[in-house]
DNA sequence: TTGTATGCGTTATCAC
DNA sequence: GTGATAACGCATACAA
């Protein structure tokens, strides 16, 4: 309309082309200098560096995301942002993308795999270089197709064992075999465990490191001791109420994750089960509220933000190098957390042991 | 190097020319169907639509931002996303962003300011249309400069009263009262109350709300009863130490926020100081936690993904209104969310009322 | 060492 | 209703 060319408050954007001009130097002496490239004296370049700072000149990164076909963005999908485990994994990548350069994009898939295919699409689309995949689904035909588009990406938390990607995870086989030791030695002898989701690669994996310690304990392997479940807090309680109103209760029980487990604990509660005297309780991740003197649940430690820093550098390795090499896998070591909801079995036989409760490694919650 | 040209895991993007040659159509017009333009007859942009998806067709975002000097996305900067609060927040931004065709650049500024400006940097470099700043510095000469640029903005959970900016926060004034009110009704006289840091204007507004209160209720306005804190779990453990060795403790305590709240259960517990018998704690945001059975601690809920809903739609507002108009403001009325951590007085004069717990809208504890 | 010209994939303007 | 073409701002091959 009869909007004026230079009208003050839609100034024009400072391009290359003017630093060129104020300068006398031609656009692509301008981008070498600017860009650190060897072929420009020193001289010219601090010249360059001065005006284009004092112009306030800022390169576009949609141009150059046009002409580089790359966006310096990795995308990140995350199951649930709100879940207490999330923002460390996050806070681990962003370390390191940042550090190269990299911006974030983050994306919440609510678990729905349909989500999650459309924050997919929308990702590459924007030319990311990179994804990161957090506990998500990765077997499905739609999002092999998508990730088979040739953009690298790293998963982080769940894998698939029907193709071979680059996967960072932690040993949760052993994990659980810590954990259940030191139920064995408290002399627990029949332990209750809930299951995560059925398409986690993470849940099986740790149902499978129940059942070899189990074994290896010689504890009774009661399959009524297992029940299927997720990672909620709901799921737990339901659970936890179905294992106190059997004929032959567990005497621990480990949960699916930390929030979950904290659904055992509300149902011991409204049961009047005392924690740890009748029943112990273990979880897994050691989410920030485990620690609190309120709860003080013994769970199961992930290097959370370690985990999510070996899969951005693992991402960046990728992004860096043009050559396709085997898929790499990072397992970190997990550390058994002691503390107030793990104690001795109070069973018949061993009644006296309710008494002198041994908590050698027990951890000093801090305040 | 001798990279031929069509090497093949390296093949050419597909383009809307790609669709022009396919269908024998124009670019102009595979773009105007495409975009839902209406000088397209149907039959046409049927027939594109359908070879466009059938070719596996995605427009360029970079491209397109460079044509449209737009990117749809928007920035949001967090102090920190590993507060429990703060994921609430981005789901309501994240929720009405998508809603909108924007994605979402989020980073964490740990609360530095020097962080924030780099970040803030970073996000105008990538050209995203508007930002929105979730408890940020927002005073600052080089911030201000920075939110000058001509990108629209949100604040959303502190504001500065020395700018007039877009807005959104919550009845932090009302919210307080309620609270006092409660802890007047159950016989409270003497009220501690942990101010959070002073730089941050919803502190202020809960410290006004808190002095207005006690003024108003005729409760004792004893100055010692007021700490200076932050939003931290270790500062409320501290503050509440010396609260509670202090020669005339409060019977009540009302925390900076629900982590901050944390602290003064622990260390209530630390001291063997029963909660809410000897001591009522009342909390802030009512995150996740506070709900827990362990922990059932009362406090003030914010609407938050509302309020990140309502920062969003403020911003899209923004964005596509190119006329400057006056800043707007939301305020979200909270709400007292009574849990286990309040109860009467238990001063001498009023033993009695200790008995007969009156705890009528006490909300009942899900599992 | 510096300058010129071209293309990256879109959308908008205009002509047909 | 449809088509040709010119930007958008940058980086780079190649010429000077």
């Amino acid at each position: 309309m009869g909007r004026k060319p230079n009208q003050s408050p839609l100034r024009r954007r400072i391009t290359i082309h003017d630093v060129a001009k104020e300068t006398g130097f031609a656009v692509s002496t301008i981008s070498n200098a600017l860009a650190g490239k060897s072929h420009v004296s020193e001289e010219t370049r601090a010249r360059i560096q001065e005006i284009a700072e004092r112009i306030g000149y800022r390169a576009s990164s949609a141009a150059r995301s046009l002409r580089l076909r790359q966006s310096l963005m990795i995308g990140v999908l995350v199951a649930d942002v709100a879940n207490p485990a999330s923002p460390d994994f996050l806070r681990g990548i962003e370390d390191v993308a940042t550090q190269n350069g990299y911006d974030v994009l983050l994306c919440n898939t609510d678990g729905s795999e349909k989500r999650q295919i459309a924050q997919m699409r929308a990702l590459l689309d924007r030319n990311v270089d990179g994804i990161i995949l957090i506990s998500q689904h990765c077997s499905s035909p739609e999002i092999r197709a998508l990730l088979a588009d040739g953009t690298p990406y790293v998963l982080l938390q769940r894998r698939t064992s029907l193709h071979a990607d680059d996967y960072v995870g932690a040993d949760n086989v052993n994990g659980i075999g810590e954990a259940v030791a030191e139920l064995a030695r408290l002399g627990h002898r029949r332990v209750g465990f809930i299951r995560g989701p059925a398409d986690s690669s993470t849940a099986a994996e740790r149902y499978e490191g129940f059942c070899n310690a189990v074994a290896q304990h010689g504890l009774d392997p009661d399959p009524a001791l297992v029940h299927d479940g997720d990672y909620s807090v709901e799921r737990g309680y339901r659970v936890t109420l179905d294992f106190l109103s059997s004929s032959r209760p567990p005497s621990a029980i480990i949960a699916s994750n930390d929030m979950n487990a904290l659904g055992v604990l509300d149902a011991a509660a409204a049961k009047n089960v005392q924690v740890p005297e009748q029943l112990s309780v273990i979880g897994y991740d050691n989410v920030i509220f485990a620690g609190f003197a309120r709860i003080s649940l013994t769970t199961i430690d992930l290097p959370k933000r370690e985990m999510g820093a070996a899969a951005a550098t693992l991402l960046m390795k990728r992004i860096n190098s043009r050559r396709r090499s085997a898929p790499k896998t990072v397992i970190f070591p997990t550390r058994l957390v002691l503390r107030g909801s793990t104690g001795p079995a109070a069973e018949p036989q061993s009644a006296a042991a309710s008494h002198n409760r041994i908590r050698s490694k027990q951890e000093k919650d801090r305040p």
